[in-house]
DNA sequence: AAGTCGTGGAA
DNA sequence: TTTCCAAGACT
């Protein structure tokens, strides 16, 4: 095809070995001790690698220790219910990645262990960058795994324009990528091991080169980095633009059940689908689930929260308001027996519940939906 | 392609 | 207080 063969376009072998040593080196010098980096079991490298994504080291690592105690093995964790798979994942968000894991350590147990890049890849859950990852750190295969703390270093490194969502600019990382595993495993000597090298790149990029305040002093790479160069560290990566709060309208409603109890229920439409939400809308940034939950029955239904019942909550971001959210039956005072047990419930089981049966039994019970309120929230540009 | 899924921490 | 966003995958 016509287009795109600039020279720009290839990293020059020498240019690309001696990045490779630099960074090597300081690699070495450099890295952190992680558990997951002390052995190279597979399975626990495939869970940490899992663990990690959209997630920070210092948050993952003492969930990691306590999974990896409990699930030493993929049959392990493959022998375990779906629901202590979800459990076991508590605290640490996209709980999807739970339920995938476990599904692929039963695969793992049935069929073995993938040592390939695209046998892992066809493990659920495991995308380009994990299966990457996996099979470079594991087995050695010399592939890139490009997260987003590669993107950031080549971006700025090479200087690589456009917003990071973009397909081009996507598109020349994973060439620089490519070629830069290639030199790195086999035309630079020494030679540095495939999963070094990804994980090189990565510490590099979580270490150094953030995403604000880089310490570009400290950066092996700062003598060819054009971002650097041209004083450009602060603008390069683009970031994608950012879309215009709207409102839309809510339709909520409270249910009680006949031990009084309260149930708080979903709208039903895009863009914030499947959010449950207290009545009368979203609660105040920065309230904790039960202050918020007392403020509002009390305000809205004269109900008084009795205090012992333990509620866990989510929160769900729309345009980064955090807005907290009770898929539960909260105690309410007065109520004989004991104080309802949140049941521990995965926002995936929630999308699960229809809206349609939970609106019906809210108008049943309480008689009247509440006037629809406003709320600001996600929605692409142009859509009313 | 753009929206969705959680949580915690830093600035 | 508000914004950003972190070792992404999936639809």
């Amino acid at each position: 095809m016509l287009g795109n063969f600039s020279a720009s376009a290839s990293v020059p072998r020498r240019d690309g070995a001696r990045l490779a040593r630099a960074l090597v080196r300081w690699f070495h010098e450099h890295r952190r001790r992680l558990p997951f980096r002390e052995d190279p079991d597979p399975w626990r490298i495939l869970v940490s690698e899992v663990m990690l994504q959209q997630t920070r080291v210092e948050a993952m690592l003492p969930r990691y220790r306590g999974f990896v105690a409990r699930f030493p093995d993929a049959g392990s964790f493959a022998e375990a219910s779906a629901d202590e798979a979800v459990a076991s994942w508590s605290g640490l968000g996209y709980y999807r990645r739970a339920r995938a894991l476990h599904r692929a350590a039963g695969e793992i147990s049935r069929q073995g262990f993938p040592r390939t890049e695209a046998g892992l890849r066809a493990l659920p859950g495991i995308g380009p960058y994990t299966a990457a990852a996996v099979a470079s750190i594991a087995f050695g295969e010399p592939v890139a795994a490009v997260d987003g703390n590669v993107r950031r270093v080549l971006a700025r490194r090479f200087g690589v324009e456009g917003p990071t969502d973009r397909a081009s600019f996507r598109r020349r990382i994973r060439e620089l990528a490519d070629q830069l595993v290639r030199i790195a495993t086999q035309g630079a000597d020494p030679a540095a091991a495939p999963g070094d090298w990804n994980q090189a790149l990565m510490e590099l990029g979580a270490l150094v080169c953030t995403p604000a305040a880089p310490r570009c002093a400290g950066c092996p790479l700062r003598g060819r980095c054009v971002a650097f160069l041209e004083g450009r560290v602060a603008e390069l990566p683009e970031r994608p633009e950012r879309r215009a709060p709207v409102a839309v309208r809510l339709a909520t409603g409270l249910v009680r059940d006949r031990r009084g109890r309260v149930l708080l229920f979903r709208r039903r439409r895009s863009p914030m689908r499947g959010l449950y939400e207290l009545p009368g809308g979203p609660c105040r940034v920065g309230e904790t689930p039960r202050k918020a939950l007392t403020r509002e029955a009390r305000a809205r239904y004269g109900l008084v929260l009795s205090p012992g019942s333990a509620l866990p909550s989510f929160r769900h971001t729309v345009m980064d308001q955090r807005l907290t959210v009770y898929p539960f039956f909260a105690a309410v005072a007065g109520e004989r027996g004991p104080p309802v047990r949140g049941r521990w419930t995965a926002p995936d089981e929630l999308d699960r519940i229809p809206a349609g049966a939970i609106l019906k039994k809210a108008l049943a019970i309480a008689g009247s939906e509440s006037p629809p309120v406003d709320c600001r929230a996600l929605m692409s540009g142009n859509t009313p």
